[in-house]
DNA sequence: CCCTGATTCGC
DNA sequence: GCGAATCAGG
């Protein structure tokens, strides 16, 4: 994606409305944070009003950080979006997500391919070859790839099949 | 851990 | 010029 006219007064414009700069990147799309910082700088608008921390000559860093930076893929993999299940010792894997979905995720709360990230639950919602398939996006839960709606929706509890032992008490 | 901007430097 | 990786801080 390229800096174009447009899109370099869309990030003046909510630069200095005071948006931070992963606001504006998901603003922008396209763009991660990063890049949004390093195009502010280049436009020379880095002082933006009060800035307490401008004042803090950091002393240069003095070690090279990595040899080879940016990854060779062209495509953005954040996030791994496997979904299968591997809970299987303690639950039980839902049939099939419905296709469906019961809840509606406020637009700010939804998660793209580009915008999720791994703290994001990776719920798919929508039909992936249609055009508003997006994540549910909320926080994950604990160590499951969901927010807790969905990690109830993708692992059931064992309970489902427990019912063949039954107690010989009485 | 979540986030913020700042900086360096391979591309 | 671009932006990922990194850094420094809240």
């Amino acid at each position: 994606m390229a800096w174009t006219d447009e899109r370099v007064e869309l990030l003046k414009k909510l630069w200095s409305e005071g948006l931070s700069a992963s606001q504006i990147a998901g603003r922008l799309g396209g763009v991660t944070r990063n890049a949004v910082i390093g195009k502010v700088h280049r436009l020379g608008l880095s002082g933006r009003a009060t800035s307490s921390r401008s004042s803090v000559p950091r002393p240069r860093r003095t070690h090279t950080p990595r040899q080879n930076r940016a990854p060779s893929l062209t495509f953005g993999t954040r996030g791994n979006v496997a979904l299968k299940p591997t809970f299987e010792e303690e639950y039980e894997a839902a049939p099939a997500p419905a296709p469906v979905e019961e809840l509606v995720i406020p637009l700010h709360e939804r998660a793209s391919i580009l915008t999720l990230k791994e703290s994001m639950c990776r719920w798919p919602i929508g039909d992936p070859t249609e055009e508003g398939f997006h994540f549910c996006g909320r926080k994950k839960s604990g160590s499951m790839p969901y927010c807790e709606h969905h990690a109830r929706m993708a692992y059931q509890p064992v309970q489902a099949r427990r019912r063949e032992k039954r107690s010989a008490n009485g």
